[in-house]
DNA sequence: ATTAAAAATTAGGTATACCAAAATTAGTAA
DNA sequence: TTACTAATTTTGGTATACCTAATTTTTAAT
């Protein structure tokens, strides 16, 4: 199997699961790669031999520890880049996700911890993920979807979970950058759209935006 | 074809025909990629028919206008790759060739011009091979071989042709860095084996050292 | 001009990474 | 429990990038 395939799947994986330690399907996984189900059945037969997944038959996979190890570098160097992109060569958060999944694969971990070291050894990039250590260790936090935050209370956007230039670029617009303060206002009954107020200003955004920001109460 | 290997054809063909627009043997291509004389015989038949290069059956092969470019494009990547991690991330002119090597498939013109311009567009690269402009134009010089260099005249040194870690670690460890200056001081007539004069000292280096190091009369 | 050596090509084959269509298995809703 | 739907796997197939061994073409030396 190439390395970047392998690569990809772990990654994916790693992604599909975050947190728990649950079995990933193979549409979803099949759908992120954008691969046929039957391509993802065939790969993960072949990374199950090769003991970077325990994959199910039929119930999906999740990644073994020398899987886990491997995803988290890649995850590491993904978020390197991303960060030495926008804070070292100008980049905009809308713009560093593709560039960082080709600059992912380039293995050399004097370069990545280079990197790193001249950043000040960051701990979240900039779209808020945590970026693992070289052991694969990060920073643990109590950070929400802002479509599950509570009304009346204090919040500090510290991330997106779609690194997309689109949704990026709304965000943007808006001044719903990582860092903004806002406070929940109302939550509409009828569609559950939510009432910001944040910079003297008030916007509504759909549940949809909402469940792809992340905050942490203040 | 995958566009990292049409990529590493047409640089490679590049670099091996350089100067003049000479035929390139498979042979030769062969082993700077190595791969078998059949494999590149497939190979330059599909680059052929991509227009990427003229292929003329049991002769060898040339870069078209089309394949030019392109191979102008990767070789401007690598350079300026090379560049930007010696002079910015401090790595050593023995490290950096590898690592280009992946780098320069990624394929983003903002990223690369970013990187130019920071290093102030160079000109040349850590090895003194000329980084072409993102026209492909690029310095012309009257650089030759120090084993083409006659005695009693004065040098400096301009790059090296071979960009392996283990001549340019014994360059270095004789100072026999870009920018030196050198005197021819004799040839010895039964190897041609060459004794030079610099930093107030002699040393006596082999022809085969020789034809990897470039110079300039000064 | 002949011939031996070197280079290039052809023929036939493998492994990988993908796919579509058919068959199976799992999950769900009545 | 049944029957439908969605997810998954199997089967059979394609294209790419490689290889070895055999053959042909080119080049160089006498």
């Amino acid at each position: 199997m190439r390395q970047e395939t392998i690569e990809n799947y772990l990654k994916t994986i790693y992604n599909l699961s975050s947190d728990n330690s649950a079995l990933v399907g193979n549409k979803a996984l099949a759908d992120k790669l954008k691969l046929k189900p039957a391509t993802v059945t065939e790969g993960l037969r072949k990374l199950h031999d090769l003991k970077y997944v325990v994959y199910e038959k039929s119930y999906g996979s999740r990644l073994t520890a020398l899987g886990a190890r491997l995803a988290l570098n890649i995850v590491r160097r993904h978020r390197i880049w991303e960060t030495y992109l926008v804070r070292e060569l100008g980049f905009g958060w809308d713009e560093v996700h593709e560039i960082a999944e080709e600059l992912e694969h380039v293995k050399n971990d004097k370069l990545t911890n280079k990197l790193a070291s001249i950043l000040g050894n960051p701990v979240y990039d900039p779209h808020g993920d945590p970026i693992p250590d070289e052991k694969g260790k990060m920073q643990k936090s109590n950070f929400i979807k802002l479509s599950e935050a509570r009304t009346k209370l204090n919040y500090k956007i510290m991330g997106v979970t779609d690194h997309s230039s689109t949704f990026l670029k709304y965000l943007e617009k808006h001044q719903l950058t990582i860092g903004t303060h806002l406070k929940l206002k109302t939550i509409e009954a009828f569609d559950h759209s939510i009432v910001l107020q944040y910079n003297k200003k008030e916007l509504t955004i759909s549940v949809k935006a909402a469940e792809l920001v992340i905050v942490e109460e203040v």
